[in-house]
DNA sequence: CTGCGTATCCCCACATTTGGGGATTTACAT
DNA sequence: ATGTAAATCCCCAAATGTGGGGATACGCAG
């Protein structure tokens, strides 16, 4: 397991590296007190684990995750951190880290932490993974619920995805192939008999909430 | 600790009643086949947790966790299933459980789960974790990202919540203290301007999508 | 006091959507 | 073969939204 370490504090950067490449079968490849220069400092290395420090002076850990998890989506990517902050915690996932670690946390636990990174797995605190899971219901209480609505045929989904794109019925009819504008208002009117709304935003807000798309 | 199980096979529901009871801090209070009489069941009995099957002949486990959840926030819901289908773990999620336990894990596990899920936590394996905090980023990547877009005024944020509902110029400006629908154009424009967007469809979902609402 | 932003309102012309009717062809199952 | 569902197209009239201009009043910072 190769790992690269981004942490301001020499001390800890210091401690981290020691700890991990004393360990069988992890290797720290790189050390970094900041990722200003991911791009270089990624480009030759090819480490299977990030370990990022949230608050680095001057730089957001957070908006760095999100730059090296779009150009090197396979990276897992393990926020550190002093303080269990809800927003930072969704803010990381969504930048695509894959756990939140805090930095009190034992030498034993932050090992662990990594492993299970690397093994496809997602080292949040017990805390932590209660505040995602509790996020699922708040935000998406009726996503995957069994429902009772009709189902839509393949051209009304298609038909909805585009809407859901901001597209108008012309523009839908042109990018489902040239169909005419008057389809398209027939599959519109299709949804909006099986989704039980009548207006384009209650269509896409009842897609995009009820996770249609 | 106190426990209630639901588990249709009679096998299974009487061990893990021994194993659980067994422990010190653990009492199970009930258990059940099937959650057909949660209601009356749990009336009397205040359980911290319940251990849910998922499969249960005739009887959707996750939607008796919705309906429990719904009028007993307090306690922790616990899944509990044979294989791991993503489908159903998302929808147990948004069920309102907290934990998601596959049957062939060890008693340790099991138990460790429950105590898990007492004291606030999220007991989910490794995989599962990861497949919910994937989720984060693959629903709303731009949700909680730091934004450079222009904040809307209070009154543009109210007039894109009712949008977002559904309601249509007119009906906002009855819902927003009968003012103008002029005035709601106004709103609209501008909200069109610094959200980068033309229409109510795109201004609805970049509203949901960034979390906007 | 002189901007600046916010909140409120107005007009016109044009584009788009909505609700109500239809229609044909193809495919698939009874 | 007969019916059902999907996919495709059409018309009309009315409602709604969009883009372009304005306007007044209020409060607050420089």
């Amino acid at each position: 397991m190769r790992v690269v370490l981004y942490e301001d504090n020499a001390a800890i950067r210091d401690s981290l590296s020691i700890l991990l490449d004393g360990m069988p079968g992890i290797e720290v490849i790189g050390a970094f007190p900041n990722p200003v220069n991911w791009d270089r400092q990624l480009a030759n290395a090819q480490p299977d684990v990030i370990m990022m420090d949230i608050e680095m002076p001057g730089l957001d850990g957070i908006q760095a995750a999100q730059a090296i998890h779009t150009k090197y989506p396979l990276i897992n990517i393990v926020m550190l951190t002093v303080f269990e902050q809800e927003d930072k915690i969704f803010r990381a996932l969504c930048a695509g880290a894959v756990g939140y670690i805090l930095k009190n946390s034992t030498p034993t636990r932050l090992i662990e932490a990594m492993q299970d990174a690397h093994a496809g797995g997602a080292p949040l605190s017990s805390s932590i993974a209660r505040k995602a899971v509790r996020f699922f219901e708040q935000t998406m209480p009726n996503r995957f619920a069994p429902s009772d609505a009709e189902p839509l045929t393949h051209r009304e989904s298609e038909t909805l995805k585009y809407l859901v794109e901001g597209l108008s019925y012309k523009m839908i009819a042109d990018r489902m192939g040239g169909i005419s504008y008057e389809t398209v208002r027939s599959y519109m009117k299709s949804i909006y008999r099986k989704l039980h709304v009548a207006s384009m935003t209650e269509a896409v807000a009842k897609a995009l909430k009820d996770g249609l798309v």
